[in-house]
DNA sequence: AGCACGCCGACT
DNA sequence: GTCGGCGTGCTC
């Protein structure tokens, strides 16, 4: 038998299929690993598919040395997932192939969990009459052991002697064995008790639609407080009694020791969950009890769209929207795509919910791709909290020059005076996003990047974002000596300090990167801040997503324009996402939030939508801009980035490159909306320099280009790495 | 990725 | 004469 062979080394030159005979296998090697020789050393490889002949010359052909795995770990589903990604995302099998089986599974380092246990043999009675009178140690461990069974190896000896247990044992009147434990994140949590709720009208119909239509993708679109969790559930439910299993992705941190508790209450033992914030003893564990079928359900992030799940039957990814979804680093891959194919090769469910949804995904739903699912009204029927929109830029003609309004600054101290609690949102970490020079415009940049550092004031450095170096923070400037200094824009850090000064007995929590760096970081401060230790929390992105906090009455928004600016097509979107996002973190429970919305260009249509939860009113007028600009997703971006420590290599692979799209687009002309070679924005990171190419193409034959343009990509041997990203949300 | 093969400079 | 520099090319 001739076995089709991807060898586990990660580099374009290798990625290929070779070919081993093996003489005693069939269809059963398929998807475990194989250890085969290659050049002059063994190496580790998977095996992907079996044939009876080979094209290679028989004298080449080496034979397996042997198969590690005893049983398939990656699921036929999953290896053919491999190749789709291969194609979509330009990148090697072997690449594909290791997200499938994770590294504590690969490097063998980390092993199954067991322990030594003691107990009594069965006929120790008889035995037991040997024993001296005097020897007294003997006789406490036989009646310890008879008193509670089986006692722990490490816990029996440090309370007798290892010499008395050795005696016991060698006379055979103890023996030892050994269990196998699974390392159980979250395991001492308390989980939520299983209620029975009376579904409302619109879960109900939800649950309806979803459960009488097979092999499809739908998109669930509800208002925050809509209950999506509970159809999920339900859905979940639905398909384990089918025998079936079920993948949940949420967004990355936070959500998922929530939906986790709500998940093994209902389903117990059989969920598992994967995340990167896991133990590499918690992570194999629970892997291995997917594998094994223990576990039929798995929660996690990005990642888990590649558990090795059997027979899936439904797959939900909740906030939808969500740019976690996609990894930054290579492999880039987007989950969504990812989850969409395993759905189709799964002929399973796929839900993705979200209050909203992406402009792509909602696209596809009203053009009839996906069934649309609406949910408008909430759980509780209380209504959403009031967005107020606050003009700053009238704020500095009536003389508040500081970075609260007026209005935000009333309402924090009602806030605060009632006893309620209030959350401020920036999205940018640090003190101030820059240090200018008032005298000769210096600005501090990073040596290593091209991009300007950021103050903190809590250590008192400058760092980069980009990099993470540190440098002093300057009292004067480094160029021209002076000492008038301008700082950039706020940050967390700027937000704190401020807001100390207008109430200095206040107890106020930040939470960003650099609060949250160490593990459970982020749980540490949503549980101080939800039991009432602080009245205010300033932070990202981060605290917008995750926990419901019953007494946050009050919002702000500092400078909703921070991610309106951006030079991406979907800032405007990602700013709409954010507002409704934010917002839903006020007034959960039964007391009445209100949302204070701070931007200087107030006449924008995304406020005036976001203000009025209009989402149907956004993605109309948002999309019909997209359609008319044509981006996405009335277009396809493509971006080539290349990057090396040699600017020269750098550029010149990028010429190289363009040349060759150029000829591509002579074929296609009418294809191409948009062509251009380019420095990188931020033209060097940690001392690689970059540049990219950019692409837009019509929809149509997108597809195709891409295709003729990642061949092009793979046929050239540069020692640059080359990245390749379609529809990027950042272009840095 | 590794490792061998291969063709040019300063050394016992 | 030869040890070793790393450029190029191959691995079923």
């Amino acid at each position: 038998m001739i076995v089709k062979v991807i060898v586990d080394i990660a580099s374009s030159q290798v990625d290929k299929i070779f070919d081993y005979k093996c003489k005693e296998t069939g269809d059963e090697i398929i998807g475990r690993r194989v250890s085969v020789p290659f050049g002059n050393r063994s190496i580790e490889g998977y095996a992907i598919s079996v044939t009876e002949k080979s094209s290679i010359a028989e004298d080449k052909l080496k034979f397996i040395n042997h198969v590690i795995d005893d049983e398939q770990i990656i699921p036929n589903d999953s290896l053919a997932l491999a190749v789709f990604m291969t194609k979509k995302y330009h990148i090697g099998m072997c690449d594909a192939l290791r997200l499938m089986v994770p590294t504590e599974i690969r490097s063998g380092k980390v092993k199954a969990l067991s322990f030594v246990f003691y107990e009594l043999c069965d006929d120790y009675e008889e035995k037991i009459k040997d024993i001296r009178a005097n020897a007294t140690k003997q006789l406490m461990i036989i009646s310890a052991l008879k008193e509670s069974g089986a006692v722990r190896k490490t816990i029996l000896a440090t309370k007798y002697s290892a010499s008395a247990i050795k005696v016991l044992e060698d006379k055979g009147i103890i023996k030892s064995y050994r269990e196998a434990f699974a390392r159980t994140p979250y395991d001492n949590q308390q989980n939520e008790v299983a209620k029975d709720f009376t579904l409302t009208k619109e879960q109900t119909n939800a649950i309806d639609i979803i459960s009488n239509t097979d092999n499809r993708s739908f998109l669930l679109h509800g208002v925050t407080g809509s209950g999506k969790t509970e159809v999920f559930l339900r859905i979940i439910e639905e398909e384990i009694l089918k025998g079936k299993t079920a993948i949940l992705l949420v967004p990355e941190i936070g959500l998922t020791p929530q939906m986790l508790s709500s998940l093994k209450s209902k389903f117990g033992k059989a969920v598992a969950l994967i995340h990167s914030g896991l133990s590499s003893g918690e992570k194999f564990d629970e892997w291995q009890r997917l594998l094994s079928g223990e576990a039929r359900v798995v929660v996690g992030a990005r990642s888990a769209i590649f558990a090795p799940l059997k027979n899936i039957g439904v797959i939900i990814i909740d906030e939808e929207h969500e740019q976690s979804y996609v990894s930054e680093n290579n492999p880039r891959y987007d989950a969504r795509e990812v989850a969409e194919e395993r759905r189709r090769l799964n002929s399973a469910k796929l839900i993705s919910a979200s209050a909203t949804p992406s402009l792509i995904s909602y696209k596809n739903a009203v053009e009839g791709n996906t069934t649309l699912i609406e949910m408008k009204e909430r759980v509780n029927g209380n209504p959403l909290p009031k967005i107020k929109i606050v003009d700053m830029c009238s704020e500095i003609r009536n003389g508040n020059s500081d970075i609260f309004s007026t209005e935000l600054k009333v309402r924090l101290e009602e806030t605060i005076n009632s006893g309620n609690q209030a959350m401020l949102f920036v999205n940018r970490r640090g003190f101030s996003s820059f240090i200018l020079c008032k005298e000769c415009g210096f600005i501090a940049k990073c040596p290593s990047c091209d991009v300007a550092l950021v103050y903190h004031k809590d250590d008192e450095t400058l760092k980069c974002h980009y990099c993470g170096n540190r440098y002093k923070a300057i009292n004067v400037c480094p160029n021209c000596k002076s000492e008038y200094l301008k700082e950039g824009a706020v940050g967390t850090q700027k937000v704190v300090y401020e807001l100390q000064k207008f109430f200095p007995n206040v107890k106020i929590l930040r939470m960003d990167n650099d609060t949250t760096k160490n593990k459970d970081g982020h749980l540490k401060i949503l549980n101080q801040f939800r039991s009432g230790e602080a009245q205010i929390l300033v932070g990202t992105q981060m605290i917008a997503k995750g926990h419901d906090f019953p007494s946050v009455t009050l919002v702000g928004i500092i400078d909703a324009d921070l991610s309106l600016y951006q030079s991406s097509y979907s800032a405007i979107e990602k700013t709409f996402e954010l507002i409704t996002q934010v917002a839903g973190r006020a007034g959960r429970a039964e007391l009445q939030g209100v949302v204070v919305l701070q931007t200087y260009s107030p006449k924008h249509y995304v406020y005036k939508f976001a203000e009025n939860y209009d989402y149907m009113g956004f993605y109309a007028k948002e999309s019909n801009l997209r359609k008319v600009t044509a981006f996405p997703p009335f277009s396809k971006i493509l971006r080539i980035l290349v990057t090396s420590e040699s600017e020269e290599l750098a550029k010149s692979t990028i010429k190289v490159y363009y040349d060759n799209i150029k000829e591509i687009k002579q074929k296609h002309e009418d294809d191409f909306i948009y062509l251009s070679a380019m420095k990188s924005p931020i033209s060097k990171i940690q001392n690689k320099y970059r540049f990219q190419i950019l692409i837009r193409l019509e929809c149509e034959n997108a597809d195709n280009i891409i295709d003729e343009i990642f061949t092009m990509l793979k046929n050239n041997k540069t020692k640059a790495l080359t990245f390749v990203e379609t529809n990027p949300q950042s272009l840095s």
